[in-house]
DNA sequence: AACATTTTCGCAAACGTTTGCGGTGTATTT
DNA sequence: AAATACACCGCAAACGTTTGCGAAAATGTT
């Protein structure tokens, strides 16, 4: 009783098999009398098309990997939120792998993808690939890779990437346009080119104005970084008047800090991070931050994807922009 | 270039198919010899198996379907992760389907699991799933669905939950014991079974105990039903001295509402909650909190789920055991 | 040398679809 | 009445595997 196939169906009603395939998806050789019969048995049977037989067939599998260090991050999840939406809309089932940063684990991921005989491939890479040849073979084999945030310094790859630079300006403007005189700014590890970059855009962007504010930069490894570097700089004489966290690693520290010294922001001071979202509308008043949508790259990411999958075959870095998001902290 | 096959390798070697096949999968039958040369033609032509073909053959899929409801959720986050990773190093790949808390959706993700002739379901339904019956079809087909964390009220099926009773107890147990007076408990939707038992549980401690303490119980169906149901309760005449948030969703809402109202905590308030501890460490004093892991949750559903597919039917309901985290918010 | 055994391999069917092609029967046109 | 057109349907091959069974070749036993 379990499992109904095309055969049983057109046993039961004296048809060829072919004729129910047709009938099943509204083939014009076929009356709509017979679609009708066929239909009402298939609906009744709870007729559940094989994807294995169907893709075997076809070989179009309509699956995509999804290749991702971790599920649990903020960031990655709203990727994974984005692509795999869309592509349930756009009929394609996404299997979701986890390298867990391990180079070897991503590998025998890929080689999942390709013994599934994915459509497609959305890969963030760990920090730790060297090797990005066993991807570009998918590509040799027609099977597009798109590679997102954590891309590889290769270049003729398809990427689609957050605009780092982009979102620490528009921070440093916002922090500019609002007077701010004492300007704590709290960076991650200054090792990491995303670090690099966006401290350079945000020093640049106060140079570039008579800024007339002081500029504190420190560089926080962790939550506990930002925590202990925050409470420091707020029992110096001259308090700052405004703090931009780089991250929502940050952001965590630096909030609890202020909330230690109950520091009432906008008020005492503002805040301003760089962020997807999440984090900053957990406080009152909301912080006010730079979105990096990993939700929107996501989408990017897919869109890039289905123009691959329908002939394009340009090959490009897409940057996503960044929007000021106003929460009531600046 | 791309797709090499059985065929392919059997015709360069002059051989048959079938040869190939079992030499690859170093059966008794082929000689050492032959063996090795297939395994090296196999190799340097990076020849990976159909997947799609082996379940044709064989009906086993290997696959498991993940409903989620969303996949953007701390919790649900390090489940997933649990039973991906545990899943790949049992050799099966993880499909996961998020349903929005569409109940239409999950439906649809459903039938797609079914299409894909999954070995197995894990489901963790949304609130609004009224009816289990097409899970239990599943069952009926021979493919056992594993419900984790929102399960169904349903009896005779397989349920893995976090103690929800046992949780929910150990709070009220800590709340007594702080002798607090006034205290407000915010749950979710009264219509999920957790709902109704981190209910029973939480008011049959305060019961048993000769409470002098006033109980009074609201329900929020999302942050922004707690923050404004916290609003309020902190606005009354009798402020509320304790307040027990049942989730990480109300936990948030309520932490906002006293960032807003300024309630200094635990002097003037203090706070437990149920949480897997992500949301709790974000504020200072940290929030003190009952743990139910979902990394753990995970881990035995896949238990579960293995030991299912190996044959046992016996149907039960597990529950992981809770352990009190100290924060200084109570 | 005849027979029995073992080792090594190939044949062919099956899994559930899709699809090109050809074959009926009926209706329409000359 | 013959020819043409069309609507409707079935045959059979193919997708890439796995596997029971049988066959040939090699080896061992009398």
């Amino acid at each position: 009783m379990s499992n109904i196939t095309l055969k049983k169906i057109s046993q039961s009603l004296g048809l060829s098999i072919s004729t129910v395939s047709r009938a099943l998806k509204n083939h014009p050789d076929i009356s709509e009398q017979t679609k009708k019969r066929v239909r009402e048995l298939a609906e009744s049977l709870e007729y559940e098309p094989n994807a294995f037989a169907i893709q075997l067939r076809t070989k179009d599998s309509r699956i995509f990997g999804l290749l991702v260090p971790t599920v649990s991050n903020h960031f990655y999840e709203s990727c994974i939120q984005a692509i795999e939406e869309e592509s349930r809309k756009a009929g394609y089932t996404v299997i979701i792998l986890q390298s867990g940063d391990d180079p070897e684990t991503e590998l025998a991921n890929l080689r999942l993808c390709r013994q599934n005989r994915v459509s497609g491939v959305f890969a963030c890479i760990t920090p730790n690939t060297s090797n990005v040849q066993p991807f570009l073979k998918l590509e040799d084999a027609g099977i597009p890779v798109i590679f997102f945030d954590k891309v590889p310094d290769f270049e003729a790859c398809n990427k689609v990437c957050t605009g780092d630079i982009e979102a620490a300006g528009i921070a440093a403007e916002r922090i500019i346009a609002k007077q701010k005189k004492q300007v704590l700014a709290i960076l991650g590890n200054p090792n990491l080119s995303i670090t690099k970059k966006r401290m350079t855009a945000f020093k640049a962007a106060f140079e570039k104005n008579i800024a007339t504010a002081k500029l504190q930069i420190v560089h926080a490894n962790n939550t506990k970084d930002a925590f202990d570097l925050t409470h420091e700089a707020f029992q110096q004489a001259k308090r700052p008047d405004a703090v931009f966290c780089m991250s929502d690693e940050i952001l965590a520290g630096t909030m609890k800090a202020l909330q230690l010294l109950r520091v009432k922001f906008p008020k005492e001071a503002g805040i301003i991070s760089i962020s997807n979202g999440v984090l900053p509308k957990l406080y009152y008043p909301e912080i006010t931050y730079v979105e990096t949508s990993g939700f929107k790259l996501g989408k990017t990411a897919f869109n890039r994807m289905m123009s691959r999958l329908s002939g394009s075959t340009f090959v490009q870095e897409i940057t996503v922009e960044s929007v000021l998001v106003e929460g009531g902290s600046l």
